[in-house]
DNA sequence: TGAATACGTTATGTATACAATAACGGGGAG
DNA sequence: CTCCCCGTTATTGTATACATAACGTATTCA
């Protein structure tokens, strides 16, 4: 194979393992199945070495498995695991909002929290609420949770919370989409824009476990949601654990 | 090199890890130190392949930092991450704690956390502690850390709280070693004790809110006795963080 | 007929050669 | 004297060749 596509913009490590990311997520892979570094060198267009990079990093990203004999696996997860990962999320991002409120936070730093706030509420009041907007909702969802865990201003805190993130189900999006296949969707983005609220307030008046706890209730009532949106299977395309959710056995 | 020293009951990739971070953790590497890769193929022994693969997973480790331009530095931690670190831990193995309680664990399961509670009871009963039980300590008190995680019978939470452990300073070992260097410290390990004692009792009569809250508890204890430790900084020869605090600027 | 072993094939682990880029230093010009 | 540009050097990023271990298959012997 003499000529080879490089794509120079990128490095080949970062550029193999979004390829790879993709084809996990988008369950070409599917879960338990052994990734082949010669297929995965084929369909990346990169070469081994970045390809066995881009492996390594997945496996710490938690998307897959290294096998003991040799090699990686796509990661099988339960309902379980999945409820887990986003009640483990909400338990760090509830320490983060707790962090945010006895450290204090000015005004100045609140601001860009309170516009996507705002912005949020412009979107819910259409009744019921349109594909871009709901698109944009996830967006600005997102970013709120983000600005949220920078407000803890406690590195290894973020890193950890990225690092829970990383699983697509465990993202504030996943969340969002998830409940989206439910019918009482638009009730349950109102309900989770009312925790912002409050979130926000908590750490305005530096109450800690204030703020904490709604955080935490956040994450629990996403778990509830998560469970009713798996139980009737309905609508489930935008949701991103599909492709992850072990198959039988287990 | 035509004769390299290749030991085979090992991979190059476990050993080269297992070498550099012993090199960062002795603090033969200083923080904020750039790591050559070529270097460490000369002191590891490994060619660049396993080096690369090592530095890759010492960085999702969080010892190591990229660099945007390209290789690796030793991570620089500021005294307040540090205690962060412990506090999310904490906070993780509450988490932990209340799964455990809150999804019932068997009495044979309880055994063994129980015969770590006894012998530690054994070793505290010496006043003062000799530096052969002090070492049995922490020994026993990593495992009791250990068994209790795995109760929360959670995957992803025990994953997660096995990475906040990577950091030496966050593990158990770390928290007991940093307590070491104070005058109280056995009196410090007897009310480590305790909470260890309710965590179990808290476990057994599922009263997840009270397990959680004793787990977080004793990692703020940590946090305290840790922050004293740093102040007047005696016997600190033993604390595993030392060498990744960051010296000077901030 | 079944099981066990040996052999061949395939995939991963490792090493090294090559390419590209970033850092550093020197020299020249303003 | 200082600043900028260019060339050199060192170091990382990438590709590939080679070694080794695992798996499957076929054949043979009990």
């Amino acid at each position: 194979m003499a000529e080879r596509e490089v794509d120079r913009s990128v490095s080949q490590t970062v550029k193999a393992q979004l390829a790879l990311r993709d084809q996990i997520l988008s369950g070409a892979l599917r879960p338990g199945e052994r990734i082949s570094e010669l297929q995965a060198v084929e369909t990346t267009g990169a070469s081994r070495t970045p390809v066995r990079m881009a492996l390594v990093r997945l496996e710490e990203e938690g998307l897959l498995e290294a096998i003991p004999s040799g090699g990686f696996m796509v990661k099988a997860f339960s309902e379980r695991d999945i409820s887990d990962s986003i009640e483990l999320r909400g338990t760090l991002e509830g320490l983060a909002a707790r962090f945010a409120a006895e450290r204090g936070v000015s005004a100045r730093e609140l601001e860009p929290l309170k516009e996507c706030l705002a912005a949020i509420d412009e979107l819910l009041r259409q009744v019921p609420i349109s594909i871009e907007a709901f698109s944009s909702y996830v967006t600005l969802n997102a970013r709120f949770h983000a600005l949220l865990t920078e407000l803890s201003r406690s590195p290894p805190l973020i890193r950890q919370i990225d690092r829970a993130s990383a699983l697509p189900f465990a993202s504030p999006s996943g969340f969002v989409m998830a409940q989206s296949a439910l019918p009482e969707a638009q009730q349950i983005l109102i309900i989770g824009q009312e925790h912002h609220r409050v979130v926000i307030d908590a750490i305005e008046n530096r109450e800690g476990a204030r703020a904490e706890a709604v955080m935490r209730e956040h994450a629990r009532l996403a778990v509830r949601n998560l469970r009713l949106a798996l139980r009737n299977r309905t609508h489930l395309d935008l949701l991103p654990a599909l492709a992850l959710i072990k198959t039988a056995a287990d």
